[in-house]
RNA sequence: GCCCGGGUGGUGGAACUGGUAGACACGCAGGACUUAAAAUCCUGUGGUCAUUGCGACCGUGCGGGUUCGAUUCCCGCCCCGGGUACCA
């Protein structure tokens, strides 16, 4: 019998759904909206490997399911356009990125297309056009002229500070700002611009700043914090240096507390909300204030979360940067302390966390004396307390912290037990269980009371006060790199100004070269008349690459609107996204922008809402399955695997697309390279068995499988199923195609449904029988509910059970066939639209309406109830569903296999669960 | 170290609220059709013992516990994957 021919039918649909426009989406529609949308692709120059679209096919299925189920739905796709690797390759070759990034966006679109999703590409968005980055260098215009006003807690206008510093100047105002001194209404008044605008940079959400920056020289910019890992960058793995600059930040930090309490509003998996938790780190404690002896004008600050400890602490550390070190360290340690500063400001941030575990400190001579006792504290500096956190000051208390445990160990310093419980010989005791011991006035309390005394104490005499703290810092949002947004900014001397917002977009310049100049400026710097027309320079930095992605799920709301970002209309009928699909690797960075742009944004009263998704799901990654091949050292001779352990060999990668389950095609192995061509092999069982390692699916270890081949082999419909039989979505797994062919015979079966013998579309008119309708809305019921739930891989086996089942009755009922080709249309779109035309439907299947299950085809008369002895499973037992409790222990009672199981005695408990089991107690 | 996620047949996995463990699929074995192969179809397939039949026992990483009943809940441990890293 022929095989259904895949190839026609999905080209013949492929094509129609784009010329009928199929999927496109309106604004304005009665029915209730559903938005559905994937995280979008860097296109890179690799294309689309078979672990990409898993999280599309998923999405996929899900928006056409909501379509059937008579939503409309919004499943759009775009492209985050900008990026490093374009902008590499163009400082290797010097071919604009522009034309990279377009060449790889239509190889992506090629790939897309292939799989036959059911995007409405008129609403597709790229980051690096000028009509949508017109809109992000507006939400930064927009970000540049706020300020956080903790006492309304959101985003204000800066008019408003303005207006409130001409009343009463700054000491009235609480906002999330940069250090600052008090000034009064009076001293406002008197400044000139400059100094206003100076004061007003520290305020802004967006604001540039001298900080310590990650600076990464091989790829010559700055890093956000996540984009470094362990010390090196993220992209290309470059060392990455601390250095100090002046940058662009956006102040995040005004919305850490919103970031953190919005998370239990979203459905977000849970390890995805303690990523974002972690990497808020909040902590709730008291900043205490220490006199500094022998400096009756100095005190220093600490951060502290167990305020309860303070009678414990023995010695003071600083960070070495801590701007009081140079002030108080004596005479006699002046040289020990700068060498110290010296040695530790110099190591890369690799060094640094290299040696983490080695303890090393310097004492500054100085000390701080005890608020409550009036003991003289020793300070040190060490590299283990970090200037940017807290107040870079820490109050040590060795007896109840590990690292002042260890540090107090190492140089020797005393301890002073005062919550008991542990064995501070041994290690810090740093559990909340126990009562304070050795503390003055809090002496019996618990540790939890204990905290709130003494914060009580220093508040009221006035040397400190509760404090939150935040792990989460600021981002810095600049790049000297040229394949980014323009920042719509200009100087004048050295203060930043926007350009008006209808002189946006700033259009990216042309430039002779990628390269930084000369003198170190970024790429921009080169561009000819890179000044307003006034003649001011503009800034030469570009925006990161999140910068984009931080706002397009709004975007494709209203793409083309030019007078706006999105219309108010667009945007209150769409609302935030229902579901979003995409990798947990986007956790601390991606996810935590956009939610911080959403709020902005919703502060400012432009959209309804101050969350971008609803629910989130994290697909898992599909790894590649490397092979091997084994070379001998000294001639070109390979030794397959089972054999080279007797040999002197060297491994190295070999294409997975010329190795079928391990085994070696030899042939195309010789035309890979001319050294290959004469090679010898030494094989086992006739064959050349590689080995296999799962790595991550890269160009590099040649283990990339390119979905195209899959569709061109057994067709997009199977590598739809395929990819969503493998397992939960969730959940990450190296690619194999060994169970391909279960999904390919799948598709075959349900074609040959609808087909007779001679491969002629043959359904008949007859009602359905009982069972046919009983495996027809068995399936629907179960397919429906796995689809709310996302569980794909189970629906997948539903299907497969029931066109096993139908297959088995030969069933060929047109009512049932009809429902059966909508109800998997969702997953095969192909295939079912084919069925369906032929079914004699017209206007295409995703117009058609999810069948409804009905429970009268479902309830059963009788259950075959498993009976357990003591637990243990024995008989089963067919009995009607409408019996009693005591009708079935009646009848159970009566049955000899029971007897027999009963071996003489008399149950002490029958437990009966209707229609589940019978459990028998002896 | 800390925080998540996970350990179920030869393999991918299923079991949704504590209720028949191993659905579905791959692989493997045997068979039918065929000159042959492919395709298709049928049967079997967790382990051990017994196989003349019934069957019996063990079994969801390991050790305990709760329960009539535990892959599912609780306590302790081991291993694997991911995130994070001196955050006071």
């Amino acid at each position: 019998m022929a095989e259904y021919p895949f190839r026609e039918i999905e080209k013949k649909w492929q094509k129609r759904w784009s010329e009928e426009k199929t999927f496109h989406v309106s604004n304005d529609d009665s029915r209730p909206k559903y938005y559905v949308l994937d995280m979008f692709p860097y296109p890179s120059g690799a294309g689309l490997h078979v672990g990409h679209p898993l999280g599309y096919i998923a999405s996929d299925i899900y928006a056409r399911y909501k379509r059937l189920k008579g939503y409309n739905v919004l499943h759009p796709m775009g492209y985050d356009a900008f990026g490093l690797p374009a902008e590499q390759y163009a400082i290797q070759t010097g071919q604009h990125p522009a034309i990279t990034t377009e060449n790889n966006i239509g190889r992506y679109r090629e790939q897309l297309d292939n799989l036959g999703f059911s995007f409405d590409w008129d609403r597709e968005v790229r980051t690096s056009d000028p009509s949508f980055y017109k809109w992000t260098q507006w939400i930064f215009i927009q970000l540049f002229h706020s300020w956080y006003n903790r006492k309304s807690d959101k985003a204000e206008n800066i008019s408003t500070l303005i207006t409130a510093f001409e009343l009463n100047g700054n000491t009235d105002v609480d906002a999330v700002s940069s250090p600052l001194k008090k000034f009064t209404s009076a001293d406002w008044l008197k400044m000139n611009d400059e100094e206003k605008q100076t004061i007003l940079l520290q305020y802004r959400l967006a604001y540039l700043s001298e900080t310590l920056v990650n600076w990464c020289p091989q790829l010559g910019t700055v890093l956000a914090n996540e984009e470094v890992k362990d010390g090196f960058s993220e992209r290309g793995g470059f060392a990455v240096l601390r250095k100090q600059m002046t940058q662009w930040s956006l102040r995040i930090t005004a919305y850490a507390d919103r970031l953190l309490k919005g998370l239990d509003k979203i459905e977000w998996s849970e390890s995805m909300q303690d990523a974002q938790r972690n990497w808020i780190g909040k902590s709730v404690g008291a900043t205490i204030n220490f006199q500094i002896d022998g400096h009756p004008d100095k005190k220093v600050s600490i951060f502290t979360t167990r305020p309860d400890t303070i009678f414990g602490v023995t010695f003071m550390t600083f960070a070495p940067e801590h701007e009081m070190v140079d002030k108080i360290t004596t005479m006699k340690f002046r040289d020990a302390v700068k060498k110290y500063i010296e040695i530790t400001g110099n190591r890369s941030e690799r060094e640094r966390m290299a040696d983490a575990k080695r303890i090393s400190g310097q004492f500054t001579g100085a000390y701080a004396i005890h608020p409550f006792t009036g003991a003289k504290i020793p300070i040190w500096i060490s590299e283990y307390v970090l200037a940017g956190y807290g107040t870079g000051a820490v109050m040590a208390v060795p007896a109840h912290d590990s690292r002042d445990y260890l540090f107090a160990e190492h140089f020797d310093l005393p301890r002073i037990e005062v919550v008991s419980g542990g064995d501070i010989s041994k290690e810090a005791f740093e559990s909340y269980e126990g009562k304070l011991i050795n503390s003055d006035f809090i002496n019996g309390l618990k540790v939890k009371d204990a905290q709130h005394a003494v914060i009580k104490k220093i508040e009221e005499i006035g040397i400190g006060k509760a404090t939150t703290n935040f792990r989460l810092r600021d981002a810095i949002f600049g790049r000297q790199r040229y394949w980014g947004e323009p920042f719509p900014v200009y100087y004048i001397g050295k203060l930043p100004y926007t350009i008006k917002e209808s002189e946006l977009p700033l259009l990216l310049p042309e430039v002779d070269s990628f390269q930084p100049t000369e003198s170190g400026e970024p790429p921009l710097a080169r561009a000819k008349k890179w000044q307003t027309n006034d003649g001011y320079p503009l800034e030469t930095n570009t925006m990161p690459g999140w910068a984009g992605s931080s706002w397009y799920f709004l975007r494709y709301m209203d793409p083309k609107n030019e007078t706006e970002f999105v219309s108010k209309k667009a945007v209150n009928y769409w609302q935030n996204v229902d579901l979003y699909i995409g990798g947990s690797e986007h956790a601390t960075g991606h996810l935590l922008y956009v939610r911080f742009w959403t709020k902005f944004l919703y502060d400012l009263g432009y959209i309804p809402f101050d969350e971008p998704a609803k629910k989130l799901v994290n697909q898992g990654m599909i790894q590649g399955r490397s092979n091997f091949v084994y070379k001998l050292k000294t001639v070109n001779t390979f030794v397959s695997l089972g054999l080279k352990n007797k040999y002197d060999t060297i491994p190295s990668h070999v294409d997975v697309n010329i190795v079928d389950d391990d085994v070696l095609d030899i042939e195309k192995f010789k035309l890979l390279r001319p050294e290959y061509s004469n090679a010898e092999f030494i094989l086992e069982d006739d064959k050349y068995i590689c080995g296999h390692e799962v790595e991550k699916m890269s160009k590099r270890w040649s283990n990339v499988v390119n979905p195209d081949d899959v569709v061109e082999k057994s067709g997009a419909d199977t590598l739809r199923l395929y990819e969503m039989f493998l397992g939960p979505l969730e959940q990450s797994k190296p690619w194999s195609t060994h169970g391909i062919e279960g999904v390919v015979k799948f598709l075959r079966k349900l074609w040959r449904l609808y087909h007779n013998e001679k491969d002629q579309f043959f359904v008949s008119d007859r009602e359905p029988t009982k069972e046919e309708n009983k495996i027809l809305h068995r399936t629907i019921k179960k397919v429906s509910d796995d689809l709310e739930r996302l569980s794909f891989n189970t629906s997948v086996s539903a299907f497969m059970i029931c066109v096993n089942e139908l297959a088995d009755l030969k069933c060929n009922c047109r009512s049932i066939l009809s429902d059966l080709a909508i109800l998997i249309a969702p997953h095969a779109p192909h295939i079912a639209e084919e069925l369906w035309e032929k079914l004699g439907n017209n206007g295409g299947i995703s117009k058609a309406s999810y069948p409804e299950w009905k429970q009268e085809f479902l309830t059963e008369n009788t259950f075959e109830y498993p009976v357990s002895f003591n637990g243990k499973l024995r008989v089963k037992i067919e009995m009607p569903l409408s019996l009693s409790r005591e009708e079935i222990v009646t009848s159970l009672l009566e049955r000899a296999e029971i007897i027999k199981y009963m071996d003489g005695k008399s149950p002490k408990n029958i437990i009966i669960v209707p229609g589940r089991i019978i459990n028998i107690v002896l």
